[in-house]
DNA sequence: CGAGAAGCGGCAATCGTTTGCCATTTGTTG
DNA sequence: CAACAAATGGCAAACGATTGCCGCTTCTCG
């Protein structure tokens, strides 16, 4: 019985050998390694893989090569826009470089996040975590064994990019303080957020050094619906300002101000973290601390690529990526005057 | 000289088959045929693999068996919100299937998406097309290769998730005229997306069997910044309402209705098409027509798993997800009453 | 107690590519 | 013209898993 005349499979480097009568390790050399055959050999290859519509099978060139030209880019939640923005960047430069994004979504879950890591692990030669919730010590052990790059989480031996939003927490103190609010919330994230600490603290800091208040409310989970919540709660600190874990959740207490009838900033004024996409259109506009965000996907590809193309040698490079405040419509002066005027002002 | 006692690498099957007595064939079935293997067997084999920590090779895996277990997601811009809500869908579904999401940019080229498709082959085991670009000749034979579902695409014989936003368009215009407008303008998409011309002659069938005008303007790339031409595109056309191809356009347009101090939707009423993230905190809250965005990335990879699953059997699936009219403060009343009064609602 | 069947596990080929090593050809130089 | 080097291309062994086929055990039943 004749085998079936249909060939379905697409072309092999064996076709394209056959094709041009020279053996399959001169047409993967031609193909990969140039220089190593003769230019005319090459040329009558390349016609022949080009009409036979040949191209590499990738599991079979990474079962040799060790190499997959893939990266994983992990998110803990598909769903949140800071994340689209790093997502945006990171696919920019992996395709300019020539690698594939495998995106996965973690789910706020670090077992998810380490088994996924695992599952994968044959499929990827690098990973990109933005907010990671492994602990520290898993995180560098990870990161000893596979390039890695996290996102807003710097750790000890783990090469990352941080995006200052600390810095920009800062500047939100001085804005505030200087409309004369003294007496600021925050409603805070997730626990498990290394970010969210950071905030925090920068907030305490600022408030400090400028003899304001700070009261933390939460924690709430960053998520517009959360914001309601956040929203209430803020009220009932008696705080004239508040400063949001993130955009999503000032976007979400702004939507539940209005429904109160709570004027922002008339009565409140409300700062939020990231600038994401429509921070700017909100109502009112949203003040908030802007964050490179496509940038920062950009420069952990960056570093990842040195780690992936060097020599081995451990690259562990930190990347800070500074932010700004941007002020919109949702924050103004202080709704109740300070009991004494501001005459702090020249202190020294 | 003896060979470096260190042993990074990941282990192998040979690995567990020797930790647990048995040859390498018995360990592969044993892990994926278990009834094929002795129950006590399998228990020591599978013992040997959880503490030596074996996962399989994907890459070997894929060489033999074909398939990869990931699927390929083409969005045309991962700028556009749009398509977060398809990713979403996407990597829900595709993560409960089991597969692994391979996500591609494929900036409104159709050169790029046949590149990529080409390219990447190799690594997935299906494709799911956000608004392809390609030419229904294309798309269909390459339905006819490879297991495909195309996302407001139909074109026949290739298994397609249509989000019905032309029946929503026909209740944006029963809504609109019913409030008096009876000249509306249409604010184009790209002149090669399907979409954009089946919402146009949604827009006038509708207009045509209710007895108002429609213009239209355009072509405008679908991104907030064009909003500006666009919005004041429309107000040359003498409008007082109109509909936008997209969101992202509408919300472009508010700003500029603001910046130039028309109001909305006194002035001009406006409706999106989507009701992507933003269009309900906007200002003012869009009217728009709700797609259920996620559902669509969702139900195409139904679609898909179905193929892949199936016998071989063509599933030529096509689904059609019905939307509807979500009204908020961007419409409302004409500006100028109509000469006459809308004597005719009750005719027939 | 013997024969057939079922259960179980091993051998080895295979998937498509890469790459170290070797043989051949070609070119260069004294 | 001889001898050696460089350029070129082929052979075959990996990479790690899957799977058809076959043989050995065991078990069952007459």
């Amino acid at each position: 019985m004749p085998q079936p005349a249909e060939r379905p499979a697409r072309p092999t480097l064996a076709d394209v050998a056959a094709a041009s009568g020279v053996a399959i390790s001169t047409v993967s050399r031609a193909l990969t390694r140039p220089e190593r055959v003769n230019a005319t050999t090459r040329a009558r290859i390349e016609t022949a893989a080009r009409e036979l519509g040949y191209t590499a099978n990738t599991s079979a060139r990474a079962l040799t090569s060790g190499q997959t030209r893939s990266v994983a880019v992990l998110v803990s939640d598909v769903t949140n826009p800071f994340y689209f923005g790093i997502i945006r960047g990171t696919q920019q430069e992996l395709k300019s470089a020539g690698y594939t994004q495998l995106l996965v979504d973690t789910e706020e879950s670090d077992e998810l996040e380490d088994a996924t890591l695992r599952r994968l692990r044959s499929s990827y030669d690098g990973v990109i975590i933005a907010a990671s919730r492994l602990t520290d010590r898993r995180l560098s052990e990870l990161a000893g064994r596979i390039p890695l790059v996290a996102i807003n989480r710097q750790t000890r031996g783990v090469p990352s990019v941080f995006i200052d939003t600390p810095l920009g927490v800062g500047h939100a103190v001085e804005h505030l303080v200087s409309h004369g609010h003294r007496r600021i919330a925050y409603a805070a994230g997730p626990v498990t957020s290394w970010s969210n600490e950071r905030r925090w603290r920068a907030l305490r800091a600022g408030a400090e050094r400028l003899g304001a208040e700070v009261i933390r409310v939460g924690p709430f989970s960053p998520r517009r619906i959360q914001g309601a919540a956040a929203a209430d709660a803020v009220l009932n600190t008696g705080a004239t300002a508040c400063v949001a874990f993130n955009d999503l959740l000032a976007i979400g207490m702004l939507g539940r101000f209005a429904e109160r009838g709570v004027r922002v900033p008339d009565d409140i004024s409300v700062v939020g973290c990231d600038d994401i996409f429509g921070a700017d259109f909100c109502n009112p506009p949203l003040t908030t601390i802007t964050a490179p965000i496509e940038q920062a996907g950009r420069v952990a590809v960056s570093i990842l690529m040195a780690q992936l193309d060097g020599s081995g040698a451990p690259v562990r490079s930190a990347a800070t990526l500074p932010t700004h405040l941007t002020i919109r419509g949702s924050s103004g002066p202080a709704a109740v005057p300070p009991a004494v005027p501001p005459a702090g002002l020249t202190r020294g």
